[in-house]
DNA sequence: TCAGTTTGTGTCAGTGACTGACACAGTGTC
DNA sequence: GACACTGTGTCAGTCACTGACACAAACTGA
C-alpha cells in the first residue's frame, strides 16, 4: 500500500464531506477524485467513514504502549495521566487535523459512530495494558472502568480545546477535566434517596 | 404502526442473530419469519441494528424525564443518581431482556456500535436535563461529562451484574461504581511527571 | 539475465441495507 | 357514500462492501 495515496484519499473525502456532507459523498466519486478505483478505496480503508478517521486511528494503540511502558511502581491513575501525555503531544503536534477531525464528527452522526466504536476498542486496548500492571485479567470491568474516565476525560479536554480554538492547552485542559470529574463525584453520600 | 408485529420483528431478530450470527442475519429474512415485507421491516427500524436495541430505546429519555422532576435542591450528582433509578428499575423488573441484549453487544460489533451511538444520545439528552437545572447551555461540556460519568458507572455496573449472572443488584453496583470512580480520581495529585 | 514471486491495481459480478414512489385495502368519520 | 388515514406490498433504484480473477510493474535470487 502506497502511504501517498492513502493521505490523498483521506484528503479528498475531507474535503468533499465538508462541502456536500457525509450521505452525499460517496466512495466512488472519492476514489475517482485520486484517480483510482472504488475497489482500491476500499482496500485502503475498510469503511467510507474510516477514510476521515485515519488521522487518529493511531492514537489509541500509542497511548497503550505509553502506558506498558510506565513504571510499575506507579499508581493506575499516574500511570494513565502520563501514557495520556502522548495524545496531548500528538494534538499540539497537528492541531488542525484533529480540529477538522472533531468538526466533521459534530455534523456528522455516522462519522461520530464510528468514533466512538473505534474509541471503545481503544479503551480495551488501554485496559488490557492496564490489567497486565494490575495482575487483572485483560478485560475486567475495574481497568475498563478506570481507562473509561480517563478516556470521558480527554474528551471533555478536546471540545474544551475545539470550542476555545487553542489545541495547546489540551494537557492542562485534561487535567482540568479529571479534576472537574474528582469534584463531581466528592460531594458526600451518592446513595439514599 | 402495530406494536405486536414490532415486538415480533425483535423477537426474531434476536433468535435468527443468536443461532446464525448478525452478518448472517438478512433483514429481509427477519421479515420473512414474521410474515412481513422487508420494506415493512424499515418501517418498524432506521436500521438493522435497531430491531435488536429497541427494547432499551427508551430508556434514555426516561432517564432524562425523570431527572428533570427532580427536586432543584438537589445537587447535580444526587438528583443524577436519583435519576437512574429508573434504569435499574427497569432492569430488575426484565432482567431476561437486558442480559440477551448484552450479550449480542458482546458478540457483534455492530451492534455495539450502535448501542454506544444509542448511549451518546442519551448523554446528550441527560446532558440537556441538566443543563437547565444548573443554568447552563443545552450541550456544554461540563454537564456533558458528568452525564458521561453517571453513564461510565452505569455500564460497569451493567457489565458486573451481567457477568455476575444477577440484575437485581444494580443499584447497588452502580453505586460500588460510582464509588470506585471516586477512589480512583481521589490518589493525590495526578499532575506532574 | 531470466524465471519466479510479491505488490498494487482494474474489472466484473454479486449481495444486502436502505429509500422513494405508487397503488391498494381496511377502518373510521361525517 | 364520499373522504381521509393507516398499514402494507411492489418495484425500481442507489450505494457500501466483497470475492474472484487477470494483469502489469517492481523486486528477488540463481
Amino acid at each position: 500500500m502506497r502511504e501517498a495515496i492513502r493521505a490523498e484519499l483521506t484528503a479528498a473525502a475531507m474535503r468533499s464531506i465538508d462541502e456536500v456532507g457525509f450521505a452525499a459523498t460517496t466512495a466512488g466519486a472519492i476514489a475517482a477524485s485520486v484517480g483510482v478505483t472504488e475497489r482500491t478505496f476500499f482496500r485502503y480503508f475498510p469503511t467510507k467513514e474510516d477514510a476521515v478517521l485515519q488521522p487518529i486511528e493511531a492514537l489509541g494503540p500509542s497511548i497503550a504502549e505509553e502506558l506498558r511502558r510506565r513504571p510499575a511502581a506507579e499508581t493506575p491513575a499516574r500511570a494513565l495521566r502520563a501514557a495520556f501525555a502522548v495524545a496531548v503531544d500528538s494534538v499540539t503536534a497537528d492541531p488542525v487535523t484533529m480540529a477538522t477531525v472533531m468538526r466533521l464528527n459534530r455534523n456528522e452522526p455516522a462519522l461520530r459512530g464510528r468514533h466512538l466504536q473505534q474509541q471503545d476498542l481503544w479503551v480495551t486496548a488501554l485496559a488490557a495494558a492496564l490489567g497486565e500492571r494490575l495482575g487483572l485479567p485483560a478485560d475486567s470491568p475495574r481497568s475498563r472502568l478506570q481507562c473509561g474516565l480517563m478516556m470521558l476525560a480527554w474528551e471533555k479536554a478536546l471540545t474544551s480545546c475545539y470550542e476555545a480554538g487553542d489545541f495547546t492547552r489540551a494537557g492542562d485542559e485534561l487535567d482540568a477535566a479529571l479534576e472537574e470529574s474528582r469534584a463531581f463525584l466528592q460531594v458526600a453520600p451518592l446513595t439514599g434517596r
